[in-house]
DNA sequence: GCAATAGTTTCGCTATGCGAAATAGTGTGT
DNA sequence: ACACACTATTTCGCATAGCGAAACTATTGC
C-alpha cells in the first residue's frame, strides 16, 4: 500500500503511482518545482517507517540518490523540520513539523465546536470518536477523542484512512453533491481498478444506510477487529463536507450498540454541529 | 514577532533573521536547496495569517517574487499540501499537511501515556493541560487537554510558545543538563539581546522554584490574562527533555490554586510519566 | 468602456542543483 | 592492531531547472 515512487530529476519514465499521488514529476511541467517535491517526499517518507531513518534508508525508500538525500535532509534540518538523533545519527521528524499544521487546526471552527460533543460521546460510551477531512483518496483525522483508553484504538491527528474502505470515507462520499461524488468515483476507480466494483457497491450501500437512518456502519472491513459508524457533515451551502465516526474494537462494541445507540447519537451530534461548518 | 524573512535566490544580503530561523539562505552553502526552503517558507507563511491567502499576499509576506510564488503554490497544491478555495481562489492549507506530523505524534509513546493523566487533571480542575517539545526558540504543543471548555483557552497541537517567556519553556530549560542549558542561553541571548538579562533572571528564578517545589509559575507574562505552572520531564538518561504545563485565564484560576493544588498534582504526573520518556 | 489589480506565461540566462565517483567517517570482527 | 564493510559527505564539471523582468490575460470595479 505504501509504495513511494520516484521523483527523478528530468522525469521521463512513467512512474508507478501510489494511491495518494497525482502524476507527480510529470515530464517537463515548467511550473513544477522538483526539488521542493523531493524535499516533501522525504518528509512524507517517514509515514511508511517508524521513528528514525538514515540517509541510506530514506534514499532507498524514495528512490532519490544519496547525495541528493544528503542535501535534502541537510536543508530540512536547517529549516527545523528534521533533526538528527544524537545517539545513532539517524534523522527523525522534529516538532517543528507540527507547527505547519497549526493554522489549519486552529482555524477550523467546527473542530472546536465538535470537540466537547465528541469527548462526551467517547467517554460515556468508551469508544473512539473522530472528525476527519478529505485529502486525496483518504480521510485525514483532524480531531479525535478516546474514551476508556485501555480498550480503544487510538489514531492520532493526521492519521489517514482510505475513503473507499472505511465508514468515515463512505459517509463523506454520501455527503457530497452528486457531481462531486461522480468525480470522486472516477478517481477511486482508477486507483482501485478491479477492486472498485465491489467497493462501489459498498459505498452505494453506505449511502442508502445514511439516507435511511443517518449513519453508515462498517464492520471489520478496514481492520477486521474494529467496527465503526459514521455520519457526514455538510455545510449549509453544501460546499464543505467532512465526516465524523465513532467506533472501537469488535470485542468491546456490539453491532447492536452501534446501530441502536451510538449511530443515532452520532447522527444527532452531526445535526447539531454541521450548521456551523464552512468555517 | 512573526517577521518572515527573505530567502533570495543567490542570497548575498545579510538577512533580518526572525527568532525561529538560523542563517537560512546563507551565501553559497552548496548543500542548501533554496527552492525547497522557499516552498517550506510558503507553508510557514500561513502561521502569520489567518485562513487563506492569495499569491499576492504570500509574495508580500515571504518576499518571494510573484512568478516564483505561482510555481511554488502550484507545486504545493500538486503535492496536496495546499488547496485553492473554490469561492475566492485563495490558497489554504489542506488536510494533507497534518499527515506530515502524524508519524511524530503516533511515535511518541509518552504522549499516549500522558494523555489520560492530562485529561483527568484538565477535567477535574477546569484548566488546560499541555505537553510540549522544543523546536528552536519555542515550545511546540504535542498534546493538549482542555477541561471546562467555556472558560479555558485552547491552543492546538502545533502551537508555538516562546521558551523565554513561558512557564513551560522555563521548565524545559530547567530540565536540561547544565551544558545544554548554557548552549541554549547563548542562543536566547543572541535572539533577545537587551531583553535577555531580564528574561534570564526569570528563567533562573523558575529553576529555583523547580528545585524547591518541582514546578514553576508564570503569571500574566506570556499573555497577561493567563497564568500557568509547568514541570519538566526528563528521561532516565537525561537526553530527552520535554515539559508539561497546566493553566488558564487569571479570572478562573487563582495563584493559590495553582501553587497549592495544581502545581503539586502536575509535578506528581510528571514523576509518573517521565520514567517512560525517551520513546 | 477603461482603469486597476492579481495571476500567469514567455523567454533567454545562469546559478542551481545534480549524480558518478572519489573521499572521509564509523564502527565490527578477529 | 589492522583490515573490512558500510554509510555519509564532498568534489567537480555539466545540463538544466528554476529564475525574474516584462509582457500578457483575467477579473473586478466604476
Amino acid at each position: 500500500m505504501t509504495e513511494t515512487q520516484q521523483i527523478p530529476r528530468a522525469a521521463v519514465k512513467p512512474l508507478v503511482l501510489d494511491f495518494e499521488s497525482h502524476g507527480i514529476g510529470k515530464r517537463s511541467d515548467r511550473k513544477f518545482i522538483t526539488s521542493l517535491a523531493r524535499g516533501l517526499e522525504v518528509l512524507r517518507a517517514f509515514q511508511s517507517q517508524s521513528g528514525s531513518m538514515s540517509n541510506k534508508e530514506i534514499s532507498a525508500l524514495t528512490n532519490i540518490p544519496k547525495p541528493s538525500i544528503t542535501r535534502l535532509t541537510y536543508t530540512l534540518s536547517e529549516m527545523g523540520y528534521l533533526q538528527q538523533n544524537k545517539t545513532d545519527g539517524k534523522y527523525e521528524l522534529s516538532a517543528g513539523i507540527l507547527s505547519l499544521g497549526y493554522p489549519l487546526l486552529s482555524g477550523l471552527r467546527i473542530r472546536h465546536l465538535a470537540h466537547d460533543h465528541m469527548a462526551e460521546l467517547a467517554n460515556s460510551a468508551g469508544c473512539t470518536v473522530a472528525l476527519a477531512s478529505r485529502d486525496r483518496m483518504s480521510m485525514v483525522y483532524v480531531d479525535e477523542s478516546c474514551g476508556n483508553s485501555s480498550t480503544s484504538l487510538r489514531l492520532d491527528i493526521g492519521a489517514r484512512i482510505e475513503i473507499a474502505r472505511s465508514s468515515i470515507g463512505r459517509a463523506w462520499l454520501a455527503g457530497l453533491a452528486e457531481d462531486e461524488r461522480q468525480e470522486m468515483y472516477l478517481q477511486l476507480e482508477s486507483a482501485y481498478i478491479d477492486e472498485w466494483p465491489e467497493l462501489k457497491t459498498r459505498a452505494d450501500d453506505a449511502m442508502d444506510q445514511i439516507k435511511e437512518r443517518g449513519f453508515c456502519l462498517v464492520d471489520g472491513e478496514w481492520r477486521k477487529d474494529t467496527r465503526t459508524v459514521s455520519v457526514p457533515l455538510v455545510s449549509e451551502d453544501g460546499k464543505t463536507v467532512m465526516a465524523i465516526n465513532c467506533g472501537g474494537p469488535t470485542f468491546a462494541l456490539s453491532v447492536e450498540t452501534l446501530e441502536n445507540e451510538l449511530g443515532p447519537r452520532l447522527r444527532h451530534i452531526g445535526e447539531k454541529i454541521s450548521l456551523f461548518l464552512g468555517k
